[in-house]
DNA sequence: CTCCAGGGATGAT
DNA sequence: ATCATCCATGGA
């Protein structure tokens, strides 16, 4: 078993494995059980040193990095995390989440891992998604031992395509089974090439996203955000629904969700996707901080109209966005 | 436009 | 212990 310790100023594993980008690590006495793409390990943060235990790697494997660089890279160690703090809009409810979510990183996930887990998050909680990231794993996935711990990785796509209905049933997707598969089916015959959509323009990646079964705009930018490194991309839940219309649009009754898009869109900026996590993270585990009356926050908010925005005339073209 | 699907965790009573 | 609520997509 290999040790890798590697120096990690400004980041928070808790926070960043905790923030529901991500499903699979799991909490055991001093670190996080789970596995970075194929390579299964265990992650522990002293200070401001991770210490990294690497499973067993079957071989060939697909994974050519060295491993200090596997995990920089999947922990976005590299990503200029004050120069992104620096970038959200000071209003006092960022600040807040900002101080709060010291040491957050959006991490690189696998695309097609991140995809399929996205997939199945619809209409779910966090606890669930967990749930049915194991039980994908422990069914469909290879077996790895690290230390006397077992992990599994995530099935390839093409394991998902083949498997039959009542296994992927019995992973509790219900409904999302269906979506999945077909997901599954379009990725593994290589008429969707996720890796080769690197190379696309944010509006046309989440065009290709949002086409696929199961991925509407929620989802598409999760993905965007979490997988291929749109770090602009803004996902909207019903938390930062909530976040957005009690806080930042308390006037604004009548929005519909493609005009609160536009507002986050435009409000957020670059970062904008660093911007959300830190909100949602911020809103869900500091919530007693966050009044569920409308009315209270509307002193903080911001002014649509101060950033010179007019609500869209083009925004009546596309559904899914 | 509305309604519905499937289901375990979570919180209220 | 029972009950209501949480959740995003797509099809009817």
């Amino acid at each position: 078993m290999k040790l890798v310790e590697i120096s990690s100023p400004d980041f928070d594993l808790e926070k960043t494995l905790n923030s529901g980008q991500v499903f699979h690590w799991e909490k055991i006495d001093n670190g996080f059980l789970g596995a970075i793409g194929d390579v299964p390990a265990c992650v522990q943060q002293e200070d401001h040193i991770l210490k990294v235990h690497f499973g067993e790697t079957r071989k060939p494997t697909r994974e050519t990095r060295p491993l200090p660089r596997l995990v920089t890279h999947y922990f976005a160690l590299d990503h200029p995390l004050a120069e992104i703090c620096a970038s959200f809009p000071d209003d006092a409810l960022m600040n807040a989440a900002r101080d709060f979510c010291r040491g957050l990183r959006i991490i690189r996930q696998p695309k097609w891992e991140c995809l399929a887990t996205f997939i199945c998050s619809s209409m779910k909680q966090v606890a669930h998604i967990r749930q049915i990231s194991a039980a994908l794993r422990t069914r469909f996935g290879e077996r790895r031992e690290i230390g006397n711990h077992v992990v599994y990785t995530f099935p390839h796509a093409q394991h998902i395509a083949h498997a039959s209905k009542t296994g992927l049933r019995e992973c509790k997707l219900g409904y999302r089974a269906k979506n999945l598969c077909a997901t599954a089916q379009l990725v593994s015959s290589g008429e969707c090439n996720l890796e080769a959509w690197s190379a696309l323009s944010d509006a046309e990646l989440r065009e290709r996203l949002c086409a696929l079964p199961g991925v509407g705009a929620k989802i598409a930018n999760c993905v965007m955000l979490f997988a291929y490194e749109r770090l602009r991309a803004f996902p909207i839940d019903v938390w930062i629904e909530r976040v957005l219309r009690q806080h930042y649009l308390p006037r604004r009754k009548k929005m519909t969700a493609q005009q609160l898009w536009e507002f986050s869109e435009s409000y957020f900026g670059e970062h904008g996707g660093y911007a959300q996590q830190y909100l949602f993270h911020h809103a869900r585990v500091a919530k007693s901080l966050i009044s569920r009356d409308s009315s209270e926050s509307a002193k903080d908010a911001v002014s649509y109209r101060s950033l010179g925005h007019r609500p869209s005339k083009s925004s009546s073209r596309v559904s899914k966005r």
